[in-house]
DNA sequence: CGGCCAATTGACTGGCGTCAATAGGGGTGG
DNA sequence: CCACCCCTATTGACGCCAGTCAATTGGCCG
């Protein structure tokens, strides 16, 4: 929960840009030579985090823009009380903090879900990407607005389902960005979410998140052995949730 | 709830964005003489339509891009057995459609609540603003932005807080966007949202909305009358929301 | 060994959903 | 001008899903 996030690493032994292992994935859309060279210019840092780590707080008005290279993290929103609701799950290749970069001070809070390394992008810079290269700021935005999409859907999930629907629903959105990555090995993939992330994302008591998630394990939605979540039969659990059903087409990535 | 959308008027004594009455409001950021020049070359209507009217639907491929110029209307999502989600509100200024015209199809519908008047920007030119006028680019990204950040908070709201907290945030929260736009006097201003608005956006149901309505219009509240809504005490009532306090600042229009 | 934390389970409670009946306004056709 | 319908709003009764309280287990670490 709290942040001990000091960098465990800088600079070192940075892949570059122009022989990024995951900007090749297949996942991706694949840039022009000078789109690539010209993010390497406005990357400033590589960062390792560890899992816990804040990447950015809410209130924060010098947010930087990350990409993430690996791990997962979350982003997040705290009320005064102390409540909190995680509102997306972001996987490697996912833009973290265009939001933030573009406001005053950041409306929300990120954090690393596991260990995690990060491209770092300068928020000054992020106005001379517009300025420099439409191409790479209008991926910017694509990328922002697929963002919206995921919390679109979310808000679906929790303002209308049940608590059983929600959590499948959840289990599979992420099993499918996990798969488009190449994450997914028979049917299985490394799962990192504790029963309190659960919680907070589904907007449920961690009671009750526990007592579903045994569920719909024993009703045979799912396995879970060794931090690794196989579902037991992707396409039929899938017909229980319907937004997911999109394609998931190529996408950018910084 | 069902699309009686017929456009009413069109390119009829349409102000020009040089002359436009919305954009030189206090609320907005004004625009040097050569950003209205552009927005105004690629502006490709103005329309009227009216209350139920769907101005984008889940899964259309060539949504347009618009300003909301007059009138409410809102963002949704509908489940395949008709359960539905409503993601966020739009007042005067705000912008439509900018997540529907990036991707290939949109992921949610846009319904107009009241009688409303948009301006259309042809979805074909959304590139060529990144490419000719950055500035405008930059504007539009945060306005994306900002949208996203509404539907955090609606996310928020919906999975951590009780119904009376909930519809207090959701009344209070439109409140302030009103007042922000000169529409509140006497601190009421007109409230067009049925109850059936409210429970969809709210995730409860359109009975438990009524009785929680109740509770806090007899609780002191608010009053409402002749379809305005009056807060009883704006700045006591702000208190049991939060995310709310931030100060709204001017922000651009298309 | 003792402390701490995630996970789990059972018992009980309550907030919210569902069902059902009623009222009221507006439109429409006899 | 009234009968009739439809839709929104409202209220009461009842039931269930999910929250709360509390006790237990097991892994990890100092």
């Amino acid at each position: 929960m709290v942040t001990d996030g000091s960098p465990r690493s800088t600079q070192r032994s940075v892949p570059s840009c122009q022989a990024c292992p995951l900007r090749t994935q297949s996942a991706f859309l694949q840039k022009a030579q000078r789109e690539v060279e010209f993010i390497q210019s406005v990357k400033v840092d590589h960062r390792s985090l560890s899992a816990g780590a804040e990447i950015i707080y809410m209130g924060q008005e010098d947010a930087e823009l990350f990409t993430l290279f690996s791990g997962w993290a979350f982003r997040h929103q705290t009320l005064p009380d102390g409540r909190r609701q995680i509102l997306n799950f972001l996987l490697p290749g996912d833009l973290v903090g265009f939001q933030a970069s573009l406001m005053t001070a950041a409306q929300h809070s990120m954090e690393a879900l596991t260990n995690v390394e990060v491209c770092v992008f300068s928020r000054r810079k992020a106005w001379s990407i517009f300025a420099q290269m439409p191409e790479v700021a209008y991926q910017l935005a694509w990328l922002g607005a697929r963002e919206e999409s995921l919390v679109d859907e979310n808000l679906t999930s929790v303002g209308q389902r049940s608590a059983r629907e929600r959590m499948a629903a959840l289990i599979i959105g992420l099993y499918r960005r996990a798969e488009h990555l190449g994450l997914v090995e028979n049917n299985s993939f490394v799962f990192p979410l504790t029963r309190t992330h659960l919680s907070d994302a589904l907007g449920l008591s961690l009671v009750h998140t526990i007592k579903t998630w045994s569920y719909l394990r024993r009703a045979g939605y799912f396995r879970f052995e060794n931090q690794r979540l196989e579902l037991l039969n992707p396409r039929i659990t899938a017909g229980t949730t319907d937004a997911y059903q999109r394609e998931w087409r190529q996408r950018p990535i910084l």
